[in-house]
RNA sequence: GGGGGGAUGCCCGAGUGGCCAAAGGGAGCAGACUGUAAAUCUGUCGGCGCUGCCUACGGAGGUUCAAAUCCUCCUCCCCCCA
C-alpha cells in the first residue's frame, strides 16, 4: 500500500455542467471531494438527477465486520462520508457483517483470524454503532445485520453466486495477485467474500456503496452481481486510507499508529501532534469536516509562512478533539498539552497510586521494582535502563542510580516521571 | 499422487556445530536538539536485585563435551510436475 497524497483525492472543482440543475451539481461535488475513486464516471450523478426525478432518496450503503471492538479515526473518514450522505436527504444503510466476522475474515493476513463468538460480535457490534453515533445519525441510518439473508442461503443459492464470476477475475485483485506472487497462502474462503459483499448489495437494493481504496475490488464485484440479481449495479465510491500517527503505515490498531474515538482528550491531542507534518492537509481533510475552502486556505497559509505549522497542528488537535469530546475539553488538552511539553511542565491531573507494600524492604523501596509494579516498565531491567539513560524523574530529579534504594517518606507523595510523559504519584 | 524449498526475537531478515541472547533494517523506548509525542542525531531494545543464572531460533525426540546450526518423526506454508 502506498502513501496517501493529496493529490490522490478528488478536490478539484470541476466547472458547472449546464445539463445538470446547479445545485444537484453541488451536492455531487460535495460527495465526490476527499474521494479517491467514484466510478463508474458521472454514474452517482446521474443517480442524484434520478433520485431528484423518483423523489427518492438514494441507498447509500456502508459495510463494516464487528472484529475490533472500538473504531478509530481510520473508520470516521469513512462514516463522515456516508453521514455527507444523510446531510444530502439520502438513507445511509449501515450494514453490520456479523456473519461475515463468524467466518473469520483472512483478508491480508497470513494467518485467519480467529473466530468470534456471538457474543463478542454482538458486543462490539453494540460498541461500533455507538461509537458511530458520533459521526452518523443513528436516528436515520438503517442498521441491519447481513447474518440476515447470508445465514439461510442455501447451497444452490451459493453455487448460484459462485458462478458470476471467474477465478482470473477473482485474481486481478491486487492484494490476491501479489500474495499469489509471493507465494503466500490464499485460501478459497478468501474468495468467497467479494462474493458475499456483493451479495449483501443485492439485499439491500444498494445505489452506491462506500468503502476504503482497499475495498476498490469487493465494491466494483457488487456490480456484476446486481446484475446477475436483475438490478442495477451500484455506484461505488472509495476513501483514502487514513494514514496513521507514525505518518506512513495505515491507521489499525495492529501498528499501534491509531488515534480512537474514545481516546481521552490529552490522549487524542498528543497524538495527533505526534503525526508528521505533511500529514496535516490530509487530516484537516479527512477528519475535521472542514469544507474545501476551509481545508485550501490552511494549506496555502502554511505553505506561505504566514500559519505556523506547529501552531496549525494545536488548531487541529484542538479541533479533532472537539468532535469526539467537546470543545471545552479540546481547549482543555490543549492548554496540558503546551503545559507538559512546551514549558516542560507537570500536567494538571496526576494519577495517583499508594505504594504496594512489596515494594518496601526495611524502610527503602527499590525504584525499578516500584516502576514495574506500578506499570510504569515491563521489567526491572527496562526499568533499570530508563533510570540509567536519565529517563526518570523523582521529584522533577532526575535519578542516576538504579541500584539505589530510597527511603519510604521521599518516596510517598513523590511524583515519578518516566519518560516525558508518564507521571505518578504515589500516596501512602 | 510425485519432487523440491521453507518456518529465526514485535515485524522483516542474516546466521549451516563452539567466538550466539543470535548480524542488519524497521517499529518501540530513552536522551539531545526543537516548533510538537514532527524532523534529525545518539543510545537502547528476552527475563532474573544481573561479573552469573534461566528461557528462547515451528513442535517432540536423538547425536555431541557443545545444537538455531547435524539426524529422526510431526505440524504448518510455498513452488514445480501430474
Amino acid at each position: 500500500m502506498g502513501i496517501l497524497h493529496d493529490e490522490d483525492m478528488n478536490m478539484d472543482q470541476a466547472a458547472p455542467r449546464p445539463d445538470i440543475p446547479n445545485d444537484i451539481y453541488e451536492v455531487y461535488q460535495d460527495l465526490i471531494s476527499g474521494t479517491v475513486d467514484a466510478l463508474p464516471t458521472d454514474d452517482l450523478l446521474q443517480r442524484l438527477v434520478w433520485a431528484r426525478e423518483q423523489g427518492r432518496p438514494l441507498r447509500a450503503k456502508l459495510g463494516v465486520d464487528p472484529t475490533a471492538p472500538d473504531i478509530h479515526l481510520g473508520h470516521t473518514v469513512i462514516l463522515r462520508k456516508l453521514a455527507q450522505f444523510q446531510k444530502h436527504g439520502h438513507t445511509a444503510v449501515l450494514i453490520i457483517g456479523d456473519y461475515t466476522a463468524k467466518v473469520g475474515d483472512p483478508s491480508g493476513r497470513s494467518k485467519l483470524r480467529p473466530r468470534l463468538s456471538d457474543e463478542e460480535i454482538n458486543i462490539n457490534a453494540t460498541t461500533y454503532v455507538e461509537q458511530a453515533a458520533k459521526v452518523l445519525d443513528m436516528e436515520r441510518a438503517e442498521v441491519v445485520r447481513n447474518s440476515e439473508w447470508l445465514s439461510p442461503l442455501r447451497m444452490d443459492e451459493v453455487l448460484k453466486l459462485t458462478a458470476t464470476t471467474t477465478v482470473a477475475r477473482m485474481l486481478e485483485r491486487d492484494d490476491f495477485s501479489s500474495r499469489y506472487s509471493k507465494n503466500e497462502p490464499i485460501s478459497m474462503l478468501e474468495f468467497m467474500y467479494p462474493l458475499l459483499q456483493g451479495y449483501d448489495s443485492v439485499a439491500v437494493k444498494a445505489d452506491v456503496e462506500l468503502g476504503g481504496t482497499d475495498q476498490k475490488f469487493n465494491l466494483l464485484m457488487g456490480r456484476p452481481i446486481m446484475e446477475a440479481y436483475g438490478l442495477l449495479p451500484q455506484s461505488i465510491l472509495t476513501v483514502p486510507l487514513l494514514v496513521g500517527t507514525d505518518g506512513s503505515m495505515k491507521m489499525s490498531k495492529t501498528y499501534g499508529n491509531y488515534i480512537g474515538v474514545t481516546d481521552t482528550p490529552d490522549d487524542m491531542f498528543g497524538k495527533v501532534m505526534s503525526i508528521p507534518d505533511d500529514l496535516m492537509v490530509t487530516y484537516w481533510t479527512l477528519l475535521t469536516g472542514a469544507g474545501h475552502r476551509e481545508v485550501e486556505d490552511i494549506a496555502q497559509r502554511v505553505a506561505a509562512g504566514t500559519y505556523h505549522p506547529a501552531e496549525c497542528k494545536r488548531d487541529l488537535a484542538e479541533r479533532i478533539v472537539g468532535l469526539y469530546h467537546d470543545s471545552a475539553a479540546a481547549s482543555a488538552a490543549r492548554e496540558q498539552f503546551d503545559r507538559v511539553f512546551k514549558h516542560r511542565n507537570r500536567p494538571e491531573d496526576i494519577p495517583e497510586a499508594p505504594l504496594p507494600s512489596t515494594c518496601v524492604r526495611e524502610g527503602r523501596v527499590w525504584l525499578p521494582r516500584l516502576m514495574v509494579e506500578m506499570k510504569l516498565a515491563a521489567s526491572n531491567g527496562e526499568a533499570k535502563r530508563l533510570i540509567q539513560q536519565g529517563g526518570v524523574k523523582l521529584d522533577d530529579a532526575v535519578v542516576r542510580n538504579s541500584d539505589e534504594e530510597i527511603a519510604v517518606d521521599r518516596v510517598l507523595g513523590g511524583v515519578i516521571q518516566v519518560g516525558k510523559r508518564r507521571f505518578l504519584r504515589i500516596i501512602p
